[in-house]
DNA sequence: TCTCTAGATAGGAATTGTTCTTATATAGGA
DNA sequence: TCCTATATAAGAACAATTCCTATCTAGAGA
């Protein structure tokens, strides 16, 4: 899995500033890190993995703040939420449109894209008022298979 | 939200009793039990959901064997497990082909049926074998907006 | 029908992911 | 620089799920 862009990292983490701006939320380290750690990643890494690789360089993070700052950066519209199998949430930085292979057996998560979102039935207002639309496509990935 | 239809629940009571025969697996009152609650249901409810109700029949059910018969039950196809924004998973018994409309504000699931699934991008398979497609439209529902 | 045993369950402890509590620290404005 | 609303650290608490082990039982076979 190829590392993200330096310049898309940039562009990431100036939406982090700008929406701490906007926001009049504070722009701490901690949330810079675990922003970066998170943008500067596709591997959908979960809040265990961002805290681990966050106190390397500030060991005293805690994970309440791991925590709590994932959610805010979910609540700005910075990370998504993946849904995968296991119960532990995982966290994608990737702001464009976009779908996930996730497999079942080791877990990993695969991003792709769709052409054109799939159309939904004319029922569906009657549910609700839709505000997002996700395609989960499981199955075993390549690695898991040639092993 | 309506019940499911009795017949229905028979046909779904009938593909339990056919799959344990097939499987080898021993056909228990718990499992009869803990089946019956999810296949007569369309709430989608969750392990502790079932756990309470059938605790009102078998008093002396305990956790460990909902959670794992669920394990079973969505090993052998009966049930899927729904993915939810909340950390807890959410069992469903309607073995159709559907998708899901989830509710982020009261958690409430409700079903919908594509005509057709999303054509998939042409580099899917270089992800991996493709098993399951799941579509998840987030939003609020009606009765979270009417209140 | 009775017996036998692999497989299943009950009850409670343990584990894991996440949130809460509270004392302390600090970002950013005045 | 000072002030204070906001954020953090540390660890306890909580909630969902799984593990452990003694006990039970479904269903096959005598
Ligand atoms: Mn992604
Ligand atoms: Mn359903
Ligand atoms: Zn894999
Ligand atoms: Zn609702």
């Amino acid at each position: 899995m190829k590392p993200v862009a330096p310049s898309e990292v940039e562009q990431r983490l100036e939406r982090l500033r700008l929406a701490c701006r906007n926001t009049g939320m504070r722009m701490t380290h901690q949330r810079l890190e675990i922003f970066r750690e998170v943008a500067q990643s596709n591997e959908h890494p979960d809040a265990e993995t961002i805290f681990k690789r966050v106190r390397e360089k500030m060991p005293t993070i805690s994970h309440d703040t791991v925590y709590r700052t994932l959610a805010s950066l979910e609540e700005m519209g910075l990370v998504d939420r993946v849904e995968t199998m296991a119960g532990r949430a995982r966290y994608d930085a990737n702001p464009d449109c976009h779908h996930h292979f996730v497999c079942t057996r080791c877990g990993s998560i695969a991003d792709f894209y769709l052409d054109q979102a799939p159309s939904l039935p004319e029922g569906i207002e009657n549910l609700g008022s839709a505000e997002s639309l996700h395609v989960q496509v499981r199955g075993i990935c390549h690695n898991c298979k040639n092993n």
